[in-house]
DNA sequence: TAGACAGCAGTCCTCCGATGTATTTGGGGG
DNA sequence: CCCCCAAATACATCGGAGGACTGCTGTCTA
């Protein structure tokens, strides 16, 4: 094994096993590449893959410091690896996704308070009467977003995160090229809000997948 | 931005932009290097961050290439990920795990073949009477890796496999089987394949939920 | 002719020492 | 007491050098 990865295992080491915990700070580099017996050049290398993956956050003039290590923190790399995949690897991941966000819909009905239902409401509201393509996707993806922190659960919501970020050129072309969708896209999101404000888990599942589904059946068509 | 970002963001310009495919070669560190105008050093710390999380494939004495970008190759980075949480925060990844297997639980009850659910079965009965904690956790994830993949879809199954960790799975194990709980995970294993080869997919799922919750509710007492 | 071996070119791996840049900190002046 | 600036600290970037590994090719041997 080549020695940047052997520091990355060592690094990941010190965190595992207690000795670096979150916040902590690391020595700095000619320390920490002396202790580990390599040079500083390679021990950026491995540095540089750990703080990529937000396992370490470095700071210019400052030093390097271990991250909360907070699920969302790490996961949020997600939406990075995502963004490598083309279109036809895209239906696999609307098929998770509409395993996920019923769940996640499911249980922001029971978790979500009252005021952040309202909240929830505000978004649909904030949109006009004739927005644009990009205010529809931003929309789209902070409404998707709050639900999914309703979830409580930071994987949960890291995840339907990450994989919102392929589905996105799809709506926008399904914007593009599908009259009508906008409309029905808005009057499913209002069908969610009310079943989770009337707290009704199933329902809010319902009403989930056959969002996603429709998407997810468009686009399995266009293809 | 720093300039090895700058460098991460061009390389996969590149490749999003089809200028560079699956398996294709990239010019060498000296070449690159000067074409992104920066140090071989600092092109090095990109490349690195980039092969952490399998899109590119560093070959030493050979070249630097392309990887497939098959969905199962960039998610399998998320066990590495999933390596640095603490068992406070597991709980979460086994909410979102009683959501996803479940799921691919049920895909794979249609998707199977019989040859598949033979191999399914060929697995609980390479098991011997009296297994070591290594065999029954090795087992474990074969078992669950083989649904997985049974499930069609290469997203689902690296997630399923990302989230559970061997080094998670190996803790908790260790706690099970101190309680005697082997036998219990056997015989739902079993009655999962039965499902599965019946082609019942309701019932396959509920088989799984039932797994997946009984380890949840262990882990949510232990701690 | 088929197989084994040595040599060679290409490429990545590691290191070194120096210079540039951002942040923090502490002292001096108002 | 507050503000501003300079020194100290630590990361950022650079160019060059030698070493190690891979794949290919040409040669030798049976």
């Amino acid at each position: 094994m080549a020695l940047t990865d052997e520091a990355i295992d060592k690094i990941k080491g010190m965190i595992t096993s207690g000795e670096l915990g979150p916040g902590d700070r690391l020595p700095k580099e000619a320390d920490l590449a002396e202790r580990l017996g390599l040079s500083r050049n390679s021990l950026r290398e491995a540095v540089k893959a750990l703080s990529m993956i937000r396992v370490l956050d470095v700071r210019q003039g400052d030093g390097t410091y271990v991250t909360s290590l907070e699920p969302d923190l790490l996961l949020d790399a997600l939406s990075f690896v995502v963004d490598f995949h083309r279109d036809d690897t895209v239906l696999q991941f609307l098929e998770v996704r509409r395993i996920l966000e019923p769940s996640a819909t499911a249980l922001a009905t029971e978790r979500m308070s009252d005021g952040d239902i309202a909240k929830l409401q505000n978004v649909l509201d904030e949109l006009g009467t004739d927005p644009t393509i990009e205010a529809l996707v931003d929309n789209d993806l902070e409404f998707h977003r709050q639900i999914a922190a309703g979830s409580g659960n930071a994987v949960l919501c890291s995840l339907v995160e990450g994989l919102s970020g392929p589905t996105t050129r799809a709506r926008i072309w399904r914007g593009l090229t599908q009259e009508g969708a906008a409309a029905r896209t808005r009057e499913q999101h209002q069908a969610i809000v009310d079943a989770i404000a009337s707290r009704q888990p199933e329902l809010a599942r319902a009403w989930a997948t056959i969002h996603v589904a429709g998407v997810e059946e468009w686009l399995r068509r266009a293809l």
